[in-house]
DNA sequence: ACAAAAGTGTTACCCCTACACCCATGC
DNA sequence: GCATGGGTGTAGGGGTAACACTTTTGT
């Protein structure tokens, strides 16, 4: 079978970032990524996002949709449903990727670490979890182009979660105030104030109780639940969500 | 000439939401958008966004990059080099195009409208301003899924303008703060206090004083252009760009 | 003189950071 | 009792929205 155009077409392919609050070796919270080791060349046995091409027919039925080839490719290498996923960019530069003209979309994506512990691709690909500190801190550490895309989207998730409801995508409700503010604390790698940050998050009521801690070695705390329809609510009627800049350079 | 592949290929194509400030028929200041008229089916005869498909070769050197892409169809469209332009999103629904499977890439681009006033494509398509307002209060106004692009673009503008300096790309320099409070009047699509507008540009130091006005009828004011280096060494020391948010719901 | 925009000053208020402090629970 | 995190209170300070006011120029 083949497929012959009058003028050249490139290939397009979806790459995804999918980031996860877990543990490291020392039981710290550590932003996470999934990566995948490529099993052909090029950059066989290199780190690298899992991603694929879209599919795409020439029949009445052309094929799927970008978003969903996102997350078909994200179910087959990685067995992944994310619980989140955004749209990042576009890359296409001529020289790219050693196969061709290839055009990338790239998508980052939220998951619930607890829901994905063992990650794992269908096609002999090992799928698996790598601190984003980590990555991002070794010179080209993955195949491609997607040292750049990881960072953009780590860029994009650090100034975003703090303006959109992101994070209640990385844990699994119900949670704990603490829970949600270890998460913010993680992605922003940074310190708040537990006080302030309760009273900013409830003050939102964006989030609805459901239930008490039980069993820990302190004052039960109360446990929520993030609610869309409220937050939506909210949205219309002109909230903002928001977790403030660190003061940074202050000299107390 | 035919091309042929193993694997059925989507075209990609580019499309660009140029945005200037200009003015209506009242000669009032006006959000205003290229767009041109369709020579060719389909949908010919029907406004739309500025674009085409990206460049591509199989040979060593595989075209062009894909915001070249755009930058060359903005020329070749409607005569038009932007100061400013950013990527947008990629859309790919299967059925988009009458024609085939098609992805866009789509652009939002920004220029001084005194430096375009006549706007024309080079190939019998006749481009022109027109206002925003009017086309998004128009259903379908646009051909294909244009109207869904530019109302995203329109949307992204005017968030983003409050916390980057796009709003110097809208303007020649030197400019008035008066000038410059207009651009930000007419995206925001509300009054500023001009008191409060000019100390908060102004302590922010990313203009510099280029003379004053002359021959206007009132007091002459000091004119300014933005400073891109002082503003990125801004940055760099922690600045941020911010427009505040309209009180809004207020009950004085 | 008047209009119109430039530019400066001021005040009252809101917010919110930083910190202190009490509460409940398991060990 | 003690450690740990949940939860509340508050004083002080910074920022700024709103508005008044003065200045300068052309007609």
């Amino acid at each position: 079978m083949a497929f012959t155009y009058e003028f050249p077409r490139p290939s397009v392919t979806v790459d995804s970032v999918v980031f996860g609050v877990g543990q490291d070796a020392e039981g710290n919270p550590d932003l996470q990524v999934v990566l995948i080791e490529r099993g052909l060349e090029p950059f066989k046995g290199r780190l690298a996002l899992p991603g694929g091409f879209v599919e795409v027919r020439d029949d009445g039925d052309r094929g799927e949709s970008i978003d969903d080839a996102a997350y078909r490719e994200l179910r087959e290498e990685a067995g992944i449903k994310p619980d989140y996923l955004e749209q990042l960019c576009t890359i296409g530069d001529p020289g790219r990727d050693p196969r061709g003209r290839i055009i990338s979309i790239a998508y980052m994506a939220l998951v619930r670490t607890v829901d994905h512990v063992a990650v794992a691709g269908d096609d002999a690909k090992a799928a698996a979890w790598h601190s984003v500190k980590r990555v991002l801190a070794t010179r080209n550490a993955l195949a491609f182009d997607h040292d750049k895309i990881l960072r953009l989207a780590y860029e994009r998730l650090r100034v975003k979660v703090r303006y959109a409801p992101l994070g209640f995508n990385l844990l699994r409700p119900p949670f704990s105030l603490s829970e949600l503010r270890v998460v913010y604390e993680t992605i922003l790698m940074r310190k708040l104030d537990q006080a302030n940050f309760r009273r900013r998050i409830l003050d939102m009521k964006i989030l609805v109780e459901v239930g008490e801690q039980t069993g820990v070695p302190h004052r039960a705390g109360m446990l929520y639940r993030f609610d869309k329809r409220v937050y939506d609510k909210a949205v219309r009627d002109g909230f903002n969500f928001e977790i403030p800049q660190p003061p940074e350079g202050r000299h107390p």
